[in-house]
DNA sequence: CACTGTGAAACGCTTCACAGCA
DNA sequence: TGCTGTGAAGCGTTTCACAGTG
C-alpha cells in the first residue's frame, strides 16, 4: 500500500475525512467512463459498483462534498465529474517533475494517465550527464544541476522521485528546497520532510510482501485453522537454520529462541 | 495509497491486524539495513524512527506476534528480521508472473528490490507477438498463449498486471483460472475477482490527485480557513465553463447547478 | 533504570438503518 | 415508490500511560 505520511496530523483538513479524498480519485475515473458514454445519471448502487466500493460509503462519502444527488433519481454524471475535479483540485493544470529517469523514471514520464488530468510533466530530471538531452517521452532530459531553477522557473509543488533508494533523502531535500510541497515517492526509503510537506510512497516490494503473508496465511489453511495457529507458536521456530551459514547480505537466522 | 481489497472481510487473519502487516514490510527493512551494519540490538524507539512511525505502535505491532524484544535493551536485530521474515511468508520463495511488458513492466522486471527479498520472476508475459523471445531483464519475453502453462509449471501464485486498463479484466480472470491467488494490478481499472483472491493496486495517478488534493487547501489556506470555505460552497461553480465545448474524450464541464 | 508489553481511552472509518425528499 | 442523505452503532486502529521486568 501506498500511504504517504505528514497529512494533516490532527484536524481533517476542511472536513473531508482523508479516506474520503483517497476514494475521489476512483469515483472520478468511473464517472468519467460513464460520461463517455453519456450515461446522464447513475444511482449510488451502480457507480459504487463500477468504483468497488459499497453504497453505503459512497453516499457517505458524495455526502462530505455536499449534498449533489437527486432522490429517487441518482447523481447527475457530469455535474459531479466537476464538482469532484474541482475538490481534487483538478480544474487547474499542476506541472509536475520527474526525477531519476531510469526504467521507472521513463515509464513514468510515457505514462498516459499522467497528462489526461491536471497533470503535466514539466520536466524529466537525471542525475547521469550521459542522460542529458536525451529525450525520453518527448521530453529532453535535464540534469540535475538544473532542479532548482526548473522548479522555480515552472512553479512545480509537486515531485516524484524515481531514483535509486541512495539518493532519495538527497533529492527530497532539494525539492522541498527549491519550493516542492508534494511528493510522490517510489524510491523504497523513508523520506524526511518539513512539515507542511506531503509525502506519498509507492512501493512494489511492500505491496509484494503484504500479498505474500496473505498467500502463505491461505496456504496454512488447507488442514484448517489450527495448523496455521500451530505455524506460529514458536515451536516450529526450531527448523530455523543455524545462524552465521550466510545465504546473502540479507540477515540471516538467529540462534535465539523465543521466550 | 494502493490499497487491497477482498481481504478478510470479517475477522482478523489469525489475530494480525492488517494495518500491522502492511508495516512489518517497512520494518523488515529497517532491520535488514541495522543488521548489514551488524547493529545487534534496537530499541522501539530507534527502530520506530528509521521505519517512520512511532514506537508506541511499532511495540504494539510487535506485540501481535508475539513478546521478541527484553525490556530495558530493545529488540535483537537478527532474531527480529527471521522473525518477521517468516511471519510475512519470506522464507520461501514466491515465484511471480509479469504480465505486460511494456514501459512499466520492464521497470518491474528490472527492479532490484524484487528478486532480493523472497520473489523470484518467473516469466515475463505479453501479448504482443513482437515481444516474444525478446530478452527483457535476462528473462526472454513469453507469449500470453503460454500464460496457463507457465503459471501451471512454475506454481505460481503471485501474478503482476502492468497492461494497459483495457487488458486487465480479462489477463486478471486468466490468471485466476490458472490459479493465482494474489494480484498486484497496476492497470487503472477496478478488478474483479472471486473469493480468496487478494488484489492490491498500485495507481500513480490516484496518487498524484490524492496530492493535488493537499496542495490545492495549502494553497487556498494562503487567506485564512474562511478563503478555502468559501471555495466549496457551490457559488464559485458559476465559474465552470460551459458544457460541450469539448476539449477532449475526457468529461466536460457541467451545465447543471447545485441545488 | 531503561525499555518493553499492554490495558484502556480516544479517534476515525465503515456500516446500518431509516427518515426525508423528488 | 425509489433513492439520497445522515444520525447512530459498530469496528479497527492509534495513542496514551504505566505496570512489569531484565
Amino acid at each position: 500500500m501506498a500511504t504517504g505520511r505528514t497529512h494533516r496530523p490532527a484536524t481533517r483538513s476542511r472536513g473531508i475525512p482523508e479516506a474520503t479524498v483517497a476514494r475521489l480519485p476512483l469515483y472520478l475515473r468511473a464517472l468519467t467512463a460513464l460520461s463517455e458514454r453519456s450515461v446522464p445519471t447513475v444511482s449510488s448502487e451502480e457507480l459504487a459498483a463500477a468504483a468497488g466500493v459499497n453504497s453505503a460509503k459512497l453516499r457517505k462519502d458524495f455526502s462530505y462534498l455536499g449534498s449533489y444527488g437527486t432522490r429517487g433519481v441518482g447523481y447527475d454524471v457530469e455535474y459531479l465529474v466537476y464538482q469532484i475535479s474541482r475538490e481534487l483540485g483538478l480544474t487547474q493544470d499542476w506541472p509536475v517533475v520527474i526525477v531519476g529517469i531510469g526504467n521507472l523514471g521513463a515509464a513514468l514520464a510515457n505514462y498516459g494517465g499522467f497528462a489526461s488530468r491536471g497533470f503535466r510533466v514539466a520536466a524529466l530530471i537525471d542525475a547521469d550527464p550521459a542522460m542529458a538531452g536525451k529525450p525520453v517521452a518527448g521530453l529532453p532530459v535535464r540534469h540535475t544541476d538544473e532542479l532548482e531553477s526548473i522548479i522555480r522557473d515552472n512553479g512545480v509543488s509537486i515531485g516524484v522521485i524515481a531514483t535509486p533508494a541512495g539518493a532519495a533523502q538527497q533529492v527530497c531535500d532539494r525539492l522541498v528546497a527549491a519550493g516542492v510541497t508534494s511528493i510522490l515517492n517510489f524510491a523504497p526509503t523513508v523520506l524526511s520532510v518539513p512539515d507542511g510537506v506531503d509525502v506519498r510512497k509507492v512501493d512494489l516490494s511492500i505491496e509484494l510482501q503484504i500479498l505474500a503473508f496473505h498467500e502463505q496465511r491461505k496456504a496454512g489453511e488447507e488442514s484448517g485453522p489450527a495448523a496455521a495457529a500451530a505455524s506460529r507458536t514458536g515451536a516450529p521456530a526450531r527448523t530455523a537454520p543455524v545462524a552465521g551459514s550466510g545465504k546473502g547480505p540479507e540477515g540471516d537466522v538467529p540462534a535465539v529462541m523465543p521466550a
